[in-house]
DNA sequence: CGGTCGAACTAACCTAGATCAACGCCCGCC
DNA sequence: GGCGGGCGTTGATCTAGGTTAGTTCGACCG
């Protein structure tokens, strides 16, 4: 069971909020067990399940989601490689929301019994891994703002930032471009949109140059543009260093 | 600094989640200060602020909000008596958001020196505080379910079943019956609606006899048809017990 | 090589909710 | 005892986004 190199964007996102040292670095090495493979579309996590471990997104993308009872899905937030997708599982043992594969994922899981081992045995890790939770609530929390106070053009812009943001932070975008599984019906679901509208604004914001959205890649001509149009200010992602 | 009864909400939320020990109870007896009052529409924390306590809500009713920079207001969650208001703040130093009194409040801080030594000697409690912040991420969500999927009629009808049972549980609340002090325009901020409309929608659902909100007394003459209209599962609220 | 399926795209029409503008009520204050 | 400011209420009008019902195009497949 030596460290794989699957561990080692969690260690890097982690020592970019606080310095870990080498001992606490080998304790995440050993968290992770084996990589598992899911297919795009497949589930990582359904509502209700109660896992016994929670699942850690090594490549790819995926969703948390919700549906409603006539049959809509709305999704709450999107993870990039790097995210515990359900770390909350290990405090909250059903799942109130599933987690669906964008596109085709390699994930690992870290077993709930390691987890609560390490809160006991290394407060300060657990603290950033309480942290990892926190910021989940602070994205949820702008979506709501984004939702309740924005239209449709300005949303999707600030949905494309954070993307952006996150993923350039990961190293996984850079030069205001970057690639993500997402077909406009899954763009509706985020935004609480129709497809038809999610198409309309996308044509409309590539007329007026400030986003392209095609086939899978996305293009920022206008950053600075695109982020006044979304009112996005990175802050609560918490991508800089935040002593915990 | 014997202990105060300002605690003991507190102790029976945590040990409605799992059992606690005396010396648990003890430890959480020691950890709130002096009670502050703060009066209607005062602000308990504000943006940007990097509080060394968190807050901890004695009575009264407050809500997190966030501005946006064209004059909005979105309130993200109503806090009730018995509730941490910021207790990620120990672990995300810069406040994202705002505390609001909704009306007149009395709160308590518990130092974040203080959480921190907790999370290094007493790990269990340390994991039921974080599931504080896991069911505060849970709420987020599903008010983002509610906003992109319902209208205006279930959104309301959504807020006032988790209000409801909320207080029911914190013993304030019973007979389909209670009291809050948010006006029409706190409603709207809430919901993502303008006054006017949210005021249309209390009409209307006062006719259909769902719902009775007058001068902060809110009456549910039909419980039932409430829940159905907003699609209301208590299940992410955690009210019952999920051992951790 | 035609057939099917998923995804992007389009157009015509319709409604939930916003906007704007009053008006009444109550309560605290000068 | 008048008066100004929240708060609730109402009506007329407007618009962002939903609904319905397509077309187009490329990828895969038998």
């Amino acid at each position: 069971m030596s460290s794989s190199p699957t561990i080692t964007p969690l260690i890097h996102k982690l020592a970019r909020r606080d310095a870990l040292s080498d001992e606490e670095r080998s304790v995440l090495a050993g968290l992770l067990g084996p990589e598992r493979h899911v297919p795009a579309g497949g589930l990582l996590v359904e509502p209700g399940d109660r896992p016994g471990f929670s699942t850690f997104l090594v490549s790819g993308f995926c969703a948390r989601y919700s549906l409603t009872v006539d049959g809509g899905r709305q999704l709450t937030e999107v993870n990039v490689p790097g995210d515990f997708v359900d770390l909350h599982s290990l405090l909250m043992r059903q799942m109130d929301h599933g987690v669906v594969a964008l596109g085709d994922c390699v994930i690992a899981p870290a077993a709930h019994a390691d987890l609560r081992r390490l809160t006991e045995s290394h407060p300060h890790l657990a603290r950033l891994l309480w942290l990892e939770t926190v910021v989940d609530g602070a994205i949820h929390r702008q979506w709501l703002v984004t939702m309740g106070q924005q239209n449709a053009a300005s949303r999707l812009a600030h949905l494309v930032c954070e993307l952006y943001r996150r993923l350039e932070s990961a190293g996984l975008a850079r030069d205001y471009r970057f690639s993500i599984p997402m077909t406009q019906v899954d763009l509706g679901d985020v935004l609480g949109l129709t497809p038809v509208h999610v198409n309309r604004v996308l044509m409309d914001l590539r007329q007026q140059g400030l986003l392209e959205w095609r086939a899978g890649l996305v293009t920022i001509p206008d950053w600075d543009s695109l982020v006044s149009l979304g009112q996005f200010d990175p802050t609560y992602l918490r991508l800089q260093s935040d002593v915990v």
